[in-house]
DNA sequence: TCTTCAAATTGGTCTTACCAGTTTGGACAG
DNA sequence: CTGTCCAAACTGGTAAGACCAATTTGAAGA
């Protein structure tokens, strides 16, 4: 069905997505790799066969497979394509994992927000013990502002993750940098967490802003960390709950 | 050069390489952004250049320019294609960036190892409070194993990581998985660290060893986070020091 | 100097055609 | 009936040619 809407549409009105068609044509066999449609092992249908399925040209699915053999979902050799596990693949396939149900899977977000806790920690320490003191200075009246805004009801979530990007900045740990753009590539430009806005306390963020004041103004890394960590496990609390309150309703409508 | 090269060895061999063309391109494209012998926002020439550069069809550019696209790279749009900036871009450049000389950054590899170094952590407190007692009596066992084949001087890097990797099996936190995937593959798989032992003083070995056996089997994760803290931060001393004498003897040999 | 518009260019796609290596299935020998 | 072997069918890799729609470009015009 998917396939058919999407081929009627390019031949009648000829190009009104700004999607290509080999990008289509991957996100279709990714989801249906990702929902498990295949066995580890398994080979592929043919480029030959896809492209008469997907109604495309050879061209469009071998650049499809190209992407999706990036992924480390599959391996294309002469003889066919064979399906990898989930478990040896990319990063890059988290995305499209939490896509997979209009509500991510609860477990898989909390993993997430571990692993970006600790990776922000990382983050700050390295630029608590790097950062200047005129660099210094201007977090902390940042942070001021911040606080500030707080008070008045008109912080923003986004606000706070520039706060944290320019740590990233300043902590100047590529490594660091380039997984958080997978990562936040993954989750944030995909919109997962559109709409949904954190149900947490109040009181974490204010003592997240006073911690990491303290652990800049005494270039703290421990402190600094701590209260980044303390934070993410109130968010991660409060995210699972979300979460999995939305499973519970979407089963009730079921 | 490079390109006359391989297409040589295309035109008269047939095929000898198990790479594919559009890989080669890639890779001589992807080398060449690195190198930043184009400046962020400029145009890459048009597919048909590259074809002609190349001496390949389209589509083998084509595919090429996609991988470099997921890399986030280049961003390709009608009109042409346009350098990104490299701190912009995946973890997947990791590799080829580490490779652009043939003595690793020590710089990058150090960030590398400490951004490891976090990740393995988590992975290790995780692990220790999910393990079953049957889990545990089994690590056990194997590090008693492993410190005896150390005594003996047979205890190899390889069967290390095979442990830690073991604990990320128990830890089961996909997200890290993934991403532990990511740097292994650009990092051991491309055996950067071919040839390169590690010149550590086994006494960190042995208290790595000894934590780790502590920590699991008092169930501590602070404890045994913190063994493999000290040991990576030793290990990123040694391995910093070894690529930093390689640099100075190459700059002798130039 | 600025605007406008047509021509050249560019990416996106499909079709056709080979090549070389893999897979498959049936014929053949045991 | 079973195992071996080989040829036909199939698969991925690559190239060339062609068309479309959109962008870019540059020159003509205001």
């Amino acid at each position: 069905m998917n396939v058919l809407s999407t081929s009627v549409n390019e031949c009648f009105s000829g190009r009104v997505a700004n999607t290509t068609r080999s990008a289509e044509i991957a996100k279709v066999l990714l989801v249906e790799i990702l929902r498990g449609q295949f066995r580890v092992g398994e080979r592929l249908p043919s480029e030959r066969d896809l492209a008469a399925r997907f109604r495309s040209g050879r061209g469009a699915v071998r650049e499809a497979l190209s992407q999706i053999e990036q992924l480390r979902l599959i391996e294309i050799n002469p003889g066919g394509a064979r399906i990898k596990s989930v478990r040896d693949s990319s990063i890059a396939v988290l995305g499209p994992l939490l896509a997979l149900e209009e509500s991510p899977n609860a477990l898989l977000v909390d993993q997430f927000l571990e692993t970006f806790s600790v990776l922000t920690q990382l983050s700050g320490r390295r630029a608590i013990s790097a950062m200047s003191t005129d660099q210094q200075h201007a977090l902390l009246k940042r942070l001021e502002e911040m606080t500030d805004r707080f008070a008045t009801g008109e912080l923003g979530q986004d606000e706070l993750h520039a706060f944290l990007e320019s740590l990233g900045e300043i902590s100047n740990n590529l490594v660091v940098r380039l997984i958080g753009n997978d990562l936040r590539t993954q989750l944030f430009e995909r919109m997962i967490f559109k709409g949904r806005e954190t149900t947490l306390n109040k009181n974490y963020h204010l003592q997240l802003l006073k911690g990491m004041r303290d652990g800049i103004q005494s270039r703290d890394g421990n402190l600094f960390s701590k209260s980044l960590e303390e934070y993410f496990e109130e968010l991660r609390v409060g995210v699972f709950q979300l979460l999995d309150s939305e499973i519970v309703e979407e089963s009730k409508v079921l």
